[in-house]
DNA sequence: ATTGCTTTTCCTGATT
DNA sequence: AAATCAGGAAAAGCAA
């Protein structure tokens, strides 16, 4: 089959649209248009010049798909978008057939994963089908914008710009205590290395943080920033059938000790607010997933339709959970353990095998896409 | 004050 | 070896 190169009918779709698409505006203002790139406006004379020039550019960075709904893309959107995957995965668009070249939003909309991969092909396919469901989501869900859903917008907005500061606040500056010989200043700027890059780590690399059980992270087990000592808490030491003494603390959650003086920038600024209700872990969870534009993948979906996901950060998850709930010490261990307990209430089914990876169940709601696009929160159980 | 629910914490042991 | 999973036990924290 001798079909054109797919970059010269991308390159024909996006000259027209910008054609037709821009009004007339003279050409000394053309660098003023918003989304298009102003690096070498200022020389071109014509419109057909600039669009010739320009067209890589543009291409790459005009995105107008991005800030439509799936639903409303023309077939130039349609081309665009898959413009855009083409080169983000280095596809060797050649091979691909022309189908698809008149599809427009609402046809490409009705496509499942199967029809995608025929058409786009197996390696290029499922990445469409994956990037046009979460366009989809996120459109929908912007008619749909209960308070809940945009504080867990907000902290996923806020939480890996900032992450490693909360964190660091567990850390002990051994200052006060001048005879400590663990706490001298190099000590800590080594241990504030090792957390920094541990955390770092996490997010950047999909690595885990180590700080929280890491012998070499000073904060053991008996660390008392993690475990505050009371009377009614205090530890209790049982000797093994080897000999060696071991800590062994009382279960269930330790006492709250008093937070108040130490304030973090994740302190909730408007006081005296109780949590609102339907604030669940498992709806942070649900919360998080709907926002795949947001999540910088911390999360996804493995079955969208099925509602089976994966953790991909579950260190940096907790500690957002552990944000959301002021608490610094949340691990995903102990995240998971809530987890487990939704398998008995049917918020959660078990996926057998599969490290990281939950599904939800009969009794979770308002993940679903048919329930977003209808306007069917969570429904707190 | 009580109660019920949802975590949180800790733990032991198994599995990957 | 380390991370994760499983699930028991106990207690905190909160709302009704």
């Amino acid at each position: 089959m001798s079909s054109p190169c797919l970059s010269s009918i991308l390159t024909n779709a996006n000259l027209t649209m910008y054609q037709t698409g821009l009004p007339d505006i003279p050409p000394q203002q053309l660098h003023a248009l918003p989304t298009i790139h102003t690096l070498e406006s200022r020389s071109y004379n014509t419109r057909e010049h600039f669009c010739q020039k320009n067209i890589t550019l543009i291409a790459q960075s005009g995105h107008w798909y991005k800030q439509i709904s799936p639903h409303q893309w023309t077939a130039e959107h349609v081309l665009e978008w898959i413009s855009d995957h083409v080169e983000r995965t280095k596809f060797d668009a050649s091979t691909l057939s022309l189908d698809f070249c008149s599809i427009d939003g609402p046809n490409l909309c009705r496509m499942n994963q199967e029809e995608m991969t025929a058409v786009f092909g197996p390696q290029l396919g499922p990445h469409l089908y994956q990037s046009l469901e979460e366009y989809k989501t996120k459109y929908e869900l912007q008619s749909l914008s209960g308070p809940e859903l945009s504080e867990t917008c907000q902290l996923l907005d806020n939480f890996l710009d900032n992450l490693s500061f909360p964190l660091l606040t567990t850390l002990k500056i051994g200052h006060d205590n001048p005879s400590d010989s663990e706490c001298s200043s190099s000590a800590n700027i080594q241990r504030i290395k090792t957390f920094l890059f541990s955390n770092v780590y996490d997010v950047c690399s999909g690595g885990k943080f180590r700080f929280m059980s890491s012998p070499e992270s000073g904060s053991s087990e008996s660390d008392p920033e993690f475990y505050p000592v009371s009377s009614e808490y205090s530890e209790v030491h049982i000797k093994t059938e080897d000999g060696d003494c071991r800590i062994k603390r009382p279960r269930g959650r330790p006492p709250k000790v008093n937070r108040g003086h130490s304030s973090s920038i994740y302190d909730n600024p408007k006081k005296n607010k109780h949590a609102p209700r339907g604030t669940h872990l498992w709806e942070f969870i649900r919360d998080i997933l709907i926002h795949p534009e947001k999540n910088q993948g911390l999360m996804k979906w493995e079955d969208r339709r099925e509602g089976v996901f994966k953790f991909l950060k579950s260190e940096a998850v907790a500690q957002m959970w552990g944000q959301k709930k002021k608490n610094t010490s949340m691990t995903y261990e102990k995240l998971s353990r809530a987890m487990r307990y939704y398998y008995k209430r049917e918020i959660l089914e078990r996926v057998d095998g599969r490290r990281l990876v939950y599904k939800f169940g009969k009794n979770s709601s308002g993940w679903k896409t048919e329930e977003i696009g209808s306007g069917i929160g969570g429904v707190s159980l």
